[in-house]
DNA sequence: CACACAATCGGACCGAAGTCCGTTTAGTAC
DNA sequence: GTACTAAACGGACTTCGGTCCGATTGTGTG
């Protein structure tokens, strides 16, 4: 590989061509553009293809899906928003208790599906979401905070069903279809988070669970 | 239309043509067939029009959509569900107490997901799970249930949070992702329900709804 | 500068969902 | 039985997400 006289080649990372990143950056931007202009429903990856200047091939090897493409626009505001969780001002982040925390979270997801409901709903598609970056870290999220407020409980399958209830799908259906307002939506995610997290009368779900 | 001879024309329904109703027939025992062989993700609509032996058109104009064929075969089933929950004995039929009957409900739902998860995803894809009937039915339910629980509550919004964490999106995630067994499942829904039909200590939500 | 080679490119290609429309047929009236 | 019509049929067609592979090009080397 080497003889002595070189500078050792230390695991030399080729690092990415020019034209790659190059194209990288003109499709996100085309992307994020007819997104923004026609909704995501009404841009085809052809269509974003042709208005980045490549072809469909060099699309797919940068992005593998559409849904991914989706999660690559969105990625921008979505660091932006896990930094405030991570390093913020409370309540969403540290500092306030736990309860607390959890509520401004859910009302920011809402906030941010209030913003982009359709392109997230796009990153989403197929299952994408339990395998999306951002997933994980929400769901860590949230059962760290639920085993802290009370360690008793399942904080992993809780957090789960927790989660679930913020999808962009469910979103669309309530604010869309059902006219059920963002504030609303807020109320009932602090109702449910404040019920979860009360004080438990002792064994409740036990007696309940004679019905198993 | 008719002279003063003829039998009065009243309002003829004109029923379903015969050829029509026996390719519906085969259409259904097709795909119900070769879903059950060979799982739904494996089975394109084309396919299905084959092994009935009819045209791709006339499953469309029959069914509508991919979706809506998967519903049209769980319906026997679900219908069964249902009126078991309308008609049934307690604790999933009437005359249970509401928080018990819910818990019941829950768990009936993630049996019906164990048994038959991916024809349930196919027919709950892109959207069409809360335009489905069971859907409608099963939010009715819910909202009733937690309103005779709790009468102050947001019932609409927390059945549609409730029924969230039924999708079989999120179960498929949990069970064969997450590798989460059925059982915890049950738990971590009679542990949600329980805690959010706990008797509330006053105005917590409204507490912690300043973060708003 | 010429060369070599690996990474990248791009568009032809594929499979599948859903649409369209000319053709066929079940049911009815006579 | 014949004629008529509305309904149903079926397969060619369109669109779109995703794959493949021969052509192209950036980059390090002598």
């Amino acid at each position: 590989m080497s003889n002595g006289f070189e500078l050792p080649v230390i695991a030399e990372e080729p690092g990415p061509r020019a034209d790659a990143s190059r194209n990288r950056a003109r499709i996100l931007e085309a992307a994020a553009r007819l997104f923004a202009e026609r909704g995501p429903d009404c841009v085809s990856m052809d269509c974003i293809a042709e208005a980045a200047g490549v072809g469909k091939g060099t699309v797919f090897r940068r992005f593998g899906s559409r849904a991914a493409l989706a999660q690559a626009v969105l990625s921008e505001s979505e660091s932006e928003f896990q930094e405030t969780i991570i390093r913020g001002a409370a309540p969403l982040g540290p500092g306030a208790p736990p309860c607390e925390r959890l509520i401004a979270f859910g009302e920011g997801v809402l906030d941010h599906l209030d913003s982009h409901a359709a392109l997230i709903a796009a990153a989403e598609l197929g299952g994408a979401r339990f395998s999306s970056a951002p997933y994980g870290v929400y769901r860590a999220h949230v059962a760290l905070l639920l085993a802290e407020a009370d360690p008793g409980c399942d904080a992993e399958a809780l957090a789960e069903m927790l989660l679930a209830t913020l999808t962009a799908d469910l979103f669309i259906h309530m604010r869309a279809l059902r006219e059920i307002p963002l504030e609303r939506l807020k109320a009932g995610w602090r109702e449910l988070v404040s019920r979860v997290l009360a004080e438990q009368p002792a064994g409740i779900a036990e007696a309940a669970g004679a019905s198993a």
